[in-house]
DNA sequence: ATTTAATATCGTAATATTGCAATATAATAA
DNA sequence: TTATTATATTGCAATATTACGATATTAAAT
């Protein structure tokens, strides 16, 4: 079908899985990578940078935009987008939660 | 075209999303934390805990072994499907260690 | 006011994912 | 050998995602 069964789940389930979906895409991966390496963080500098045509780059912002790892004002005629850190910290705590309450073994 | 441009990435990066992606499915997160809990991990019981059919619970199951997250031993007719810790250890570093070096601020 | 530049949104095509019924496979039980 | 049970695979339908061209939209520059 292709459609997820999201009620089946906790929210906590949903929420989890969104924040490693949203996160499972090389595109948003580098796009983090380049702006966390950049002091200006420039949205038409990601075109050229990352390579995929400007609808595709402005459709992989607002989905990090989504789950808050990214803030974006507008500067002139150019947004400038940065890492959300406090909500950065937040998804990094909930992962390793995950990570650490969810690793035993049995045989 | 819904065709991720894989070549336009790194392998890193592609690996990285790759974990992300994997675990970005809420049955899949599901089925770890069902597994964790129990000391036994036979499949049927994902079936009947989780509520999808017995033919998707084995397609997740599939794609948590494809990142090595899931070991599958065969125990007489059933299976047995565990952690493997050591390789989730090592996903949970690498995810850390991307989280750790992507969050400067720039505004 | 018009042009230019940067980004967002819309529409659409191609491919991927999800889910399940049906079927195959493999191991034990009868 | 023939059931029975557990899991995997196949085939397919429905929905989601990815990508991009075309077209808004918005703000500055002329």
């Amino acid at each position: 079908m292709g459609i997820t069964k999201t009620q089946m789940f906790t929210e906590k389930q949903n929420d989890l899985a969104q924040f490693f979906k949203v996160l499972g895409h090389p595109a948003r991966v580098a796009i983090l990578q380049y702006i966390s390496n950049q002091n200006a963080c420039i949205c038409n500098d990601l075109v050229e940078e990352i390579g995929l045509a400007q609808a595709t780059i402005s459709q992989h912002l607002k989905e990090l935009k989504s789950i808050g790892l990214l803030n974006g004002e507008v500067e002139g005629k150019s947004m400038c987008y940065c890492i959300n850190v406090e909500r950065w910290t937040v998804i990094q705590n909930q992962l390793n939660l995950f990570f650490n309450t969810t690793k035993s073994n049995c045989c």
